[in-house]
DNA sequence: TTGAAAGCGCTAACAG
DNA sequence: CTGTTAGCGCTTTCAA
């Protein structure tokens, strides 16, 4: 273990106080002789000096200048990016965002809220269906450690971003309509989150504006959020005899369409199927997936921005700032075929 | 902005010292009367005192707990796989990973680098293709930071998991010689990094064997690293004439495929594509694309396991972890139509 | 132009 | 049983 070269080290060397080290490392040096700055900052790179941040911070009692970030997996094409749009901001400011990928898991995201809080945070990115605003506030505790809630989180209050799932759902809804489908399908996940909520209520009151009625015991089924889930699914779907079904997420809708393919369904032919996000993927499946557009690096940039600015200003106002939805015509959906 | 109350403000309103609190909130407090632990435990909840993460590691010259992890994009699948995979041994050691995502631009990964190690981390995951291990060496300068290095990087020397590149450009030849192809493209990424070279050395070494030659002129297609590249490359692989296409991976082959579909040439019909990497993706996209599958999730795991076992066993060896690469066939290759 | 000294919040000898 | 003292690495008065 090589020791880490110090302030002190630099300054014996240069034959000076870390006094004068410091002030010319921290652009504080115009008193100094050219010389003298030149020689520590030649001195500092051969040595690869670097200041301790914990040290620094300490006596700044300047932040951490983290933010965390809790997302159900990172490795989904739609959180992975939402992940780079808070990245893009925060290194901006040259805050670090911690990023946890908790799996769904309950106990998981409340240790890695911890964790971070342990390391005196800044502010947070909650992306998580499973907790509450209680139980985010009671792990906060004390300290007033802001936070944004991000998507899925049945939260009622709290400051937060979020797309419009109402309309989304509507526009859904409508997309089949107008395509001619009377009988259609609906996938859900099992734990219905706010926005899930907010979709599908907005994909059923559209149906019913346009007469067509989903019956809850038959045309809707519950499936885990996953590609897999979708998959499993398909078979469900074929038995309520829609031609059309509405996925509550990409994910889903893209292995419901294997899933149907496996088993001789043609879409869109048979069975139209439309998706929720707009990750990229749904270009690279054939077909291409139908869906309703999230803008989600934005909302990773809006999310991120609402939280430093909440860090910053200090204002404990609640605040909502909500980014449009819009479908994204492809190739899985279809009118309806008269039989 | 409610003040954080520290050591010393429980100190005071318990009557004892520093000292006291200190020892007894450590877990180090037998010697101490009953009572005053008691009033301490009680003082520090009724307080809400957390210690200071940065004082604490400053004295302790503990590590941060924190290990840095450089990839090149967050959001794609094999990235973001690869880091759940770190993530995993991570959490399991209490260590926080800063992930970030450096989009393969020099001055940000250096960027990203300085800010870390600023932050003390005790140890770095980097999968760069920009940075060579002479770029990494002067920014981690004298401090004697272990790092693992991950696909992609030039190194020719440095601790680092890998998988048998040469042996999957093997394996992908052979498939493609076995189905009866002659006539072979390569899609070939702009600059080449050290696995890349190893695969497609691998491949065309086999290609070699099997009687079959590879005009390095027109047979070679140079195109970005990713799925708008391998879409842009359709075009060029038609030219070449090929009945088969190897491209260096799968991002490359699926936007490949789509490329050749849009212009009307039939996968695996006119044209077998076959990847690299085995994304989870790779199953969804039509036809199935067909790969060389690595253990990616393990890739991650194995990474981080070398990483913290250099951080605490304080071992300089370089050591080399390999992974095994296999073939996984799906719908995109096909057996070679006589015309 | 420079440096000595104080102190950030905390822990760890070492004395009582 | 408990407190005193001495720092960790750094920045910042304030004095020279």
């Amino acid at each position: 273990m090589s020791k880490k070269v110090t302030i002190r080290d630099i300054a014996w060397l240069a034959g000076v106080s870390v006094t004068t080290v410091s002030q010319i490392l921290n652009g504080k040096g115009e008193r100094f002789s050219k010389k003298t700055q030149d020689k520590i900052f030649k001195l500092r790179d051969e040595y690869g000096y670097v200041p301790d941040f914990n040290a620094r911070s300490l006596i700044l009692r300047r932040s951490s200048s983290m933010i965390g970030v809790l997302v159900p997996n990172i490795s989904s094409p739609f959180f992975g990016t939402f992940v780079e749009g808070v990245q893009e901001v925060a290194q901006h400011e040259r805050m670090i965002p911690l990023i946890f990928s908790a799996n769904r898991n309950a106990e998981l995201e409340q240790n890695y809220l911890s964790q971070m809080l342990e390391r005196s945070i800044d502010g947070l990115i909650i992306a998580s269906a499973t907790m509450t605003t209680d139980t985010i506030d009671k792990i906060i505790g004390a300290r007033d450690v802001p936070y944004i809630l991000f998507d899925q989180n049945y939260a009622q209050e709290g400051t937060r971003v979020l797309t419009d799932d109402y309309h989304g759902g509507e526009l859904a809804a409508q997309h089949l309509a107008d395509l001619g489908h009377r009988k259609i399908a609906l996938l859900e996940p099992r734990e219905l989150s706010e926005n899930f909520t907010q979709r599908l209520t907005g994909f059923k009151d559209r149906l019913a504006k346009n007469n067509i009625k989903l019956d809850m015991a038959h045309d809707v089924v519950r499936t885990p959020l996953s590609r897999q889930g979708g998959y499993d699914a398909a078979e469900a779907v074929i038995q309520t005899g829609a031609t059309a079904a509405f996925a509550g997420n990409d994910d889903m809708a893209i292995g419901l369409m294997r899933g149907l393919s496996e088993r001789g369904i043609k879409v869109p032919d048979q069975v139209s199927v439309i998706g929720y996000d707009n990750i990229y993927l749904d270009e690279y499946v054939s077909p291409q997936l139908t869906t309703i557009s999230q803008p989600i690096t934005d909302l990773g940039i809006g999310a991120a921005k609402m939280l430093l600015n909440k860090i910053h200003s200090d204002q404990t106002q609640e605040q909502i700032q909500r980014f449009p939805v819009e479908l994204i015509q492809r190739q899985s959906t279809a009118r309806l075929h008269e039989a």
